[in-house]
DNA sequence: GACGTACTTGACAACGATGTCAATATCTCG
DNA sequence: CGAGATATTGACATCGTTGTCAAGTACGTC
């Protein structure tokens, strides 16, 4: 019954919600249009298909008679025809709103549409209910693939889809429960290099704003950030912490909340774009900042000065789409997982001398 | 033709191009349920459906059946049953990656949903050929609504199909050539009073950073502000007018040639996100830097102390969304134009004395 | 002039669901 | 207990397109 949570049918037909209007035509059908021409249905459809062995007279007609009437072909019709599979391909992700989320879908809709296929786009709301009704409702739209960026934390019930043949490809977390592709960024290797490069400026009480730990990319992030503290032997970060740190009022407050302890930290390690907008309003007013190093770059971190842990973010879209449409076009295999590599942007921030 | 374009076929089913594999299954037909109830396919119809008149025991079977083989319906097929209108709405605009582009997506998907409606996105990559063509692949995929933010100047070729029960809504742009809703930000009066703003702090010598002149929002902007000028007797910004500035490097380009005059403007007024982000690479070094208003805000700003002329990006999407969700549901009558009203946020920038 | 070949065309079924309408089963009430 | 109402079920057509297959037409060749 999932498959029509909260997706009531759409109205069906009728001529009379819309008061009788000349200027509201109907759309024409290609019955239509063949019988304009004086040709049969099928003539009418290969003619308009630019299909071979038309008579040039006949295409001519046939496209004069669409012409006129307007007529437009009806993909619905076609899709059910041809094996009930749009040319759609969905997306799953948190916020547009969130720059990371729309870079990943710019990347993926540049990809996808030189193939041909359209992207739809939902927002789970961070709510894995939300989301497992959005795959159910694109699922029954027969996209041709799913991109995922997850925000359930179980995916298993995506394991029997998997097999039905509409490919999944996993974004920025890994499957959980499921063989899928995957495109991940390289979280683990970019926090221990942020990790490093403050601890090589000098740093040892540095502090470590982190997300969800639930959510698989901040747990390789603190992971990543952890080993390269214990590899320098370095046990002075870990009174300052601070995980579970969700939306950039409460990273703010974290922040200030940091640094007005006895002994504030000297450097601050930040998780993702938002809890860095947060610290960064946090740092506005202060005379001495601490240093800052954050995860995800963001416009304009170069007239901030902010130094961050960079990663192509559309490219994570591009990748996703590219396996997607390896598996459409008939690709079989095993899961492959693609890691998207970072780089260090010293800007400043990151660079100030503990004191 | 134009409804082919770059809009390939999808593969017909093929079971050789994917190795038989026993894994992968085939997508269960309502009538292989109905077989595996023992009823007619109608009925297994009105089960899933959830319609009265069903024996409590005879639901009960159906269900079974279908949860055990998997099924799911099909989504294309019950379309075109219901009258060959899908329950998606397609966006066509700049690239998601643009800030302002995906507020507005962001703001139309939310609202959408809540009508069981999903959004298409699409980027025109502001080509109008490119626009045109996936205006059309959005209409053969026949969209409940369009929701357009135009690169082409000409919608005319749109009037036809607003005709044909498809409601159109531009963004951001008026429509030109045709009668359709619309959701407009008050560019006249955001950009006049950034005008009034730099005025009344004492400025004359103002720079306008603007972007191509062609575009309606634009235009706006500058009519704005030159109207501020106009009103307020000031003529020395008119050596400052720099138009056709598309993009940051650009913008940051021309405001470092601006600064490099001999005698600089003493604010800079820039006319678009993009611009605002190159002024702010320009002037990042500067010991004296003008003052500066931007239009649009952006992630941040506060951080940078940038003063902007604000609005609702969000808002735009939403309200477009739900102009277009009325039509949907049957509202007739005239064009509407919604007016999002903009507001100066002074946060620094814009309150540098002139000197 | 007959025949094979290639081109052109159309009738019909099918994709997978739902609406219509009629047939049967069950219930209600006098 | 029987008539009329109501609940339950199914046969069939249909949405707009394309695939299959067969029929008809034109042409070149010997």
């Amino acid at each position: 019954m999932s498959y029509l949570r909260g997706f009531p049918p759409p109205n069906p037909r009728s001529d009379i919600d819309m008061p009788s209007d000349e200027t509201t035509l109907r759309r024409p059908t290609l019955t239509e249009v063949a019988a304009l021409a004086g040709v049969s249905l099928k003539t009418a459809s290969r003619a308009l298909n630019r299909e071979p062995n038309v008579a040039a007279s006949t295409g001519r007609r046939v496209q004069d008679a669409a012409d006129s009437l307007g007529y437009r072909l009806n993909g619905i019709a076609r899709e059910l025809r041809r094996g009930a599979t749009s040319a759609l391909v969905g997306l799953v992700s948190g916020d547009l709103a969130n720059p990371f989320y729309s870079a990943v879908a710019s990347g993926a809709e540049r990809e996808l549409r030189q193939h041909g296929l359209l992207l739809i786009t939902a927002n789970n709301d961070e709510d894995g209910e939300l989301e497992r009704s959005l795959v159910d409702a694109f699922l029954e739209r027969r996209v041709r693939a799913l991109l995922v960026i997850p925000s359930a934390d179980d995916h298993e019930y995506l394991a029997i889809e998997g097999n039905r043949g509409v490919p999944f490809v996993f974004l920025d977390r890994p499957p959980d429960g499921l063989a899928a592709d995957a495109v991940l960024i390289d979280n683990a290797g970019g926090a221990r290099s942020a990790g490093e490069h403050l601890l090589g400026g000098g740093h040892r009480r540095i502090a470590m704003v982190a997300d969800l730990a639930r959510m698989a990319p901040q747990r390789g992030r603190i992971d990543g950030f952890v080993s390269a503290m214990k590899s320098a032997g370095n046990i002075d970060w870990e009174p300052y912490l601070r995980t579970e740190v969700h939306d950039v009022r409460h990273a703010e407050r974290t922040v200030r909340g940091l640094l007005a302890l006895d002994e504030p930290p000297s450097a601050i390690f930040t998780t993702n774009n938002r809890l860095t907008t947060g610290a960064l309003r946090a740092l506005r007013d202060q005379v001495n900042p601490p240093a800052l190093v954050g995860f995800d770059d963001f416009d304009l971190a170069d007239v901030l000065g902010t130094t961050v842990v960079a990663h192509d973010m559309s490219a994570i879209g591009r990748e996703a789409a590219r396996l997607a449409y390896e598996r459409i076009s008939g690709h079989t295999g095993p899961a492959r997982t693609i890691v998207i590599s970072t780089s260090l942007i010293a800007r400043g921030s990151g660079e100030r001398f503990p004191h």
